[in-house]
DNA sequence: AATGAATGAGGATTCATTCAT
DNA sequence: GATGAATGAATCCTCATTCAT
């Protein structure tokens, strides 16, 4: 997840996901991270200029590592149907695979600690812009109803993202015959009824 | 938001949801909530067992609201299309009306500072209870398709969810155009196509 | 020196400038003037800014009180001799009974650590005001020499603290006879000769 | 002002000076002097022990050197009177060129964190001891008042520094009249009035 | 000689909470 | 009930110094 880094700022960042995860960011003070990831707090400070900077390199990080995966799944399909599938199966994949990555962007996709340029990213870098390509093609194919495929796109999301909080709340399993039906729910959605 | 409580709290419990929203939850002093909210810290003391509780306190009144507010709507509907069609509008209503509440449900949803009692109470007492009938109502006349009905509405929550956040983020217009599009797409997403 | 402080403030200060003077600013850490003052570091807080503002504080004080001193010394001569020398000696007395208000003012005059407008109330708001006027009015009245009078004031300052500083070096004693010897030479420094 | 060091001591002394004048000492931190000297930490501590050592071989650097001067100046003239005009006016002068230095050994000449040996050469070593025997010698010659020569040249010392000071500080320019004023009144103020 | 990554104690400051008034 | 001064542990961060390269 954080290949691009080196070493110390890999445990770091690794470090910082999971003590948030399991603590919240109030309580994952420089101390802990320095303890736990096994960088001294001054080198912590060598690599990262704050706290606040560590918190928005992770987001930048998972936002990345989730765009590339998504996007890597799609191109594997040669049909909009089976990019369509492929796709939305990564972001679910993503969420089981790596919870705490999910949980993190979920939690602080809203919060002011983010600064507002990175999280555009999401929109922008990330797995939206190849989605929301797709989406764009199955409406010229008359394929799908005519809306915003901007809209479109992040309504599906929110549609996976939200089985996926449920299940790791608990609420219900996911098993993969739930995630297709979910994801062909998704699909007739938006398809033109006559066409099928 | 606060009827059921007394002038004292409710000052505290509006103070702290905007400055939650406005500055994350670390920049959440009582010293700041105290300051703003015109009560001194001895006096919120004395209302309040601490911090942790106030901010707990604060997810289940909104929780509470919401629920109350989504289960009004379903109940002017009399056919289920209706009931549904007004469920979800409210949701989006809510979101649009009470914007700082609908970001502080979407970001603590997740936080270990809330207790999990009370996150759970959005699944039972809140409006997700209504709602989840309502769909099995539909699966058991043969209007839904026979899925989980508790997964349903969590995927439908999470399209209207994403919805506003794109909208909140300023990626698109929220126009009662596209959301009762959204919402006749998610109707037909699990109706039972030849039943139409 | 701090009459218009209260208890706390008083404590701190006094603290601040014993510490400073024994130990240098760069050693004066807030923990320690805690402890050495016996308020709390949170209570500090309550009271200043942050250290800074203390040191400032204490700068403003200081140089207030020995305004004061001064001022008070000079208007109880009648004649400009007796001014002269009741003013200066006040200068002496003042660098002898409080050597650490002395010296502190001279290390920090200079200091980018003390505000620009606070150093600059020495000129006008301290003792040089009555001061500058002593030595205009002995000029009018043709007893000194035609010279700026403000520079005249800082040139018999400067004999004095370099007087003092010697004296707390332990370069010298500082007897009450070499101290009117100094005061005398600084009269016939500057004033006209043939006029004695 | 640093001729007697290596090149890599130099930059160091050099840029010491400078931040210490910006900034104080507090915020004169190694990583800024080896940024801003092009020198990197541990080269430093090649050539010097510590940060204190820095300082302290600053200010023996700069006191040496205005001793040198001002020596220098007073060798040039024949005469009592030659000399005594050309020393102190190769003071003024180095305050003028080199404020830098001036100020430092004026705020940190009283600082703890300078050795007391240190400090007693400005005494031994440094310019004081030919002004002294200067002064002694006037005395001898019944030119001066008979009073400590020590003394003397420490309330003239006195002098010029507050003169500069006041410069510095913008409270008034110090043109060549002014200061050639301030010596002959400094002469006028030790000289035997019948004698001149 | 020279570099700069690494250390971790110590710095200023903030904070939830208490308690005398 | 209400106030806000007082507490001191805990926070983020900096710093002088070391040491492997």
């Amino acid at each position: 997840m954080f290949e691009n880094y080196n070493k110390v700022q890999q445990a770091v960042l690794e470090t910082t996901l999971n003590i948030i995860i399991r603590k919240e960011l109030q309580a994952t003070s420089m101390a802990l991270i320095a303890k736990e990831s096994g960088v001294s707090t001054g080198n912590i400070y060598h690599y990262f200029k704050s706290k606040e900077d560590i918190v928005n390199e992770l987001y930048k990080a998972i936002v990345t590592f989730n765009g590339e995966q998504v996007r890597g799944g799609l191109l594997k399909g040669t049909t909009i149907r089976e990019k369509f599938e492929l796709g939305w199966n990564r972001v679910i994949e993503l969420g089981k695979q790596y919870p705490q990555g999910f949980q993190f962007i979920e939690q602080y996709s809203f919060s002011p600690y983010i600064y507002e340029e990175v999280k555009l990213e999401v929109y922008t870098g990330g797995w939206c812009g190849p989605m929301n390509e797709l989406y764009q093609e199955a409406i010229r194919e008359k394929l799908f109803i005519p809306m915003n495929p901007k809209m479109m796109v992040q309504m599906h999301y929110g549609t996976f993202v939200y089985m996926l909080k449920a299940h790791l709340h608990g609420i219900f399993e996911l098993s993969s015959e739930s995630v297709s039906g979910a994801i062909r729910s998704c699909w007739n959605a938006v398809t033109l009824r006559d066409i099928t």
